[in-house]
DNA sequence: CTCGCTGCAAAAAATTTGCACATTG
DNA sequence: CAATGTGCAAATTTTTTGCAGCGAG
């Protein structure tokens, strides 16, 4: 799991610690293939046997998501890990509405073209949060 | 108040009540000027001297927001009246991080575009969602 | 060793459910 | 008057706060 090890550089780059918890929340987060919520991470870390507050959860989540470790899927209410590191341009979602998978993308040219959109009704867009809803390339036929 | 008026039309044409709850919560979201929780509904009718029970308020808001009459604001967590009818494209909404405003907007193009997008990515994209963060012309200088 | 992090207890806030009663068309 | 919608009570779920004590660096 090369993704969990990215992460812990990261934690560890901005000065922030190690800690267990957290490392079993970025394993929660980068076996779960849909968005989980801190209540969803609690219970599945039950199972294994492994105990953490819920309040922890939330502090760990509200971290990892300031680091953009992790983004929050509003239209889902859950948490997923992000999967592009720094890529340029906004992280964005595609969500299938069978199976309820997502797949993650950033495209500067489509960041680009929503500025100029935003600047020709005056605004100053500094982020663009999206999300797609559709049905992904397993689940039409 | 013309806006209300359209969604009152709205209302009776697709089979719904025009119920005195519904046409004080319409006229709250029409003289917001920023997205209103179901509980800050309730207080802003509280202080005119008027009481709706909260499941009542979530309830309507349910139904405005299936029949495009409100949306929810994903970012700040509350609701704003729809400002564009039916107007073609995927409605969406700029925030201004200073005031605390926004503006809705919908743009076919960006529509087509996000499209291809999806579609090289093997995903058929039905709905888009996106709100954009940044500083809105009164507030930047 | 010491600062940052976590656990715990508790409260506050947000959302949902079922059923009896009221209101609209 | 018949169906729809609302109010109420209550439960559940989600999120937040403050403080004492633990543990990573």
């Amino acid at each position: 799991m090369p993704e969990v090890q990215d992460s812990i550089r990261v934690l560890r780059a901005r000065g922030y610690k190690v800690t267990q918890p957290r490392k079993q929340v970025l394993k929660v987060l980068a076996e779960a293939e849909k968005p989980v919520s801190p209540y969803d991470i609690q219970k599945i870390l039950q199972e294994k046997g492994q105990h953490l507050n819920h309040v922890t959860i939330y502090r760990i989540l509200d971290l990892f998501c300031l680091l953009d470790l992790a983004h929050r899927i509003l239209l889902l209410g859950g948490f997923v890990k992000c999967t592009l590191g720094d890529k340029e341009g906004c992280h964005r979602f595609m969500v299938c509405r069978h199976c309820g998978g997502l797949q993650e993308f950033a495209d500067k040219a489509l960041c680009e073209e929503e500025n100029e959109i935003a600047q020709d009704l005056g605004f100053c867009a500094e982020h663009h949060f999206s999300e797609f809803f559709g049905v992904c390339s397993k689940c039409h036929g």
